[in-house]
DNA sequence: ATATGTGTATTATTTTACTAATACACTAGG
DNA sequence: CCTAGTGTATTAGTAAAATAATACACATAT
C-alpha cells in the first residue's frame, strides 16, 4: 500500500505523510476508512512503531486522520470527497519540479525526459 | 549553478553531491574545472561552509573532485568525457520513480503526468 | 612579505530521526 | 471475564545532520 524507502535521506515518517495525504486527495482512502494498524506497517517495513505512529498523530493533528480509543485510525469524515484534477496536479508539482532540475542538470531535453517517463508509466500499468 | 533547499528533508551535502554528479556526467563541469568555492557556496545558500565542504571531501573520496592544497577543488581529470545518453537517462530513474509514484497515488493518469511535464520543461526552455 | 583566497581540522552544541523495551487505556469478540 | 487488537505514553539511547567559532597549511598575486 506503501512505499518506505530509509535511503533516500528523506525521513520515514516523511514519507509516510506524504503519501497518505495523496490517497485521501485521490479517494483511494475516504472518508471513515481505516488505516493500516501501526504494527502492521512497522512490521512489513521493518520499522518502528513509534516511526509510524508518529505520523499518524502528525497527519490526526493537521485534520485528516481521526482517532477513536481502542480502535484502527481513520480518515476524517469532514473532508471534501475527492480534490479536483487541478488540485491533484499542483500536489504533483514538487516531484516534476525534482525531475526537470535532475533533467537540465543531465543535460537531457523535454524530448527524451518525456519518452523516458512514458516508458515507466506504461510499464507500471502493465 | 546549484539548487540547495533545506526543507525537503534530503540533507543539503547530499543534494549537493548529487548535483555535482549529474553536472560532471553532462560535462557541464569538464575535468580540471574549478567548482565554486566552500565558503562561496555557503554564502549564497545561507549554508555552514563545513556542510559544503563535506559534500566537497566525500566527492573526492569517490574520485569525482581532486583536491590541490590551496587551490579550489577541480573536477577530477581521468574521467570519461561525457557519459552516453543511455546512462544519464539510468541516473534520471529516480526521479521518474517518485514522480511515478507520486502519480500513482494521486490517479493520475500518465497523459495528464506528461502534459504536466511537458509544461514544465517548456516554461523552462523560455 | 603581505593580503587574500583555497580547503580543512578541531571542538562543542543543538536539533532531528530512529530505535528499543515496557506499560497503559481502550475496544471488540468469544 | 478474557484475550487480542487498537494507538500511545514513557524513558532511554544512538546516530546523523547542521551550526558555530577558531585556527591551520597552502597557493597566488601584489
Amino acid at each position: 500500500m506503501f512505499n518506505l524507502n530509509p535511503n533516500t535521506g528523506v525521513p520515514i515518517y516523511r514519507q509516510l505523510m506524504e503519501q497518505v495525504r495523496r490517497m485521501v486527495s485521490s479517494s483511494q482512502l475516504k472518508p471513515g476508512d481505516a488505516l493500516p494498524s501501526v504494527r502492521e506497517l512497522a512490521m512489513t517495513h521493518a520499522v518502528n512503531p513509534m516511526t509510524i505512529s508518529k505520523a499518524y498523530s502528525m497527519l490526526e493533528a493537521e485534520g485528516l486522520l481521526e482517532r477513536q480509543r481502542g480502535k484502527a485510525m481513520t480518515v476524517a469524515g469532514n473532508l471534501p470527497l475527492q480534490e479536483s484534477k487541478p488540485d491533484r496536479l499542483e500536489r504533483l508539482q514538487p516531484a516534476i519540479e525534482n525531475l526537470a532540475m535532475a533533467a537540465r542538470q543531465l543535460e537531457l531535453g523535454s524530448d527524451d525526459v518525456l519518452k523516458a517517463v512514458r516508458e515507466h508509466m506504461e510499464k507500471q500499468d502493465a
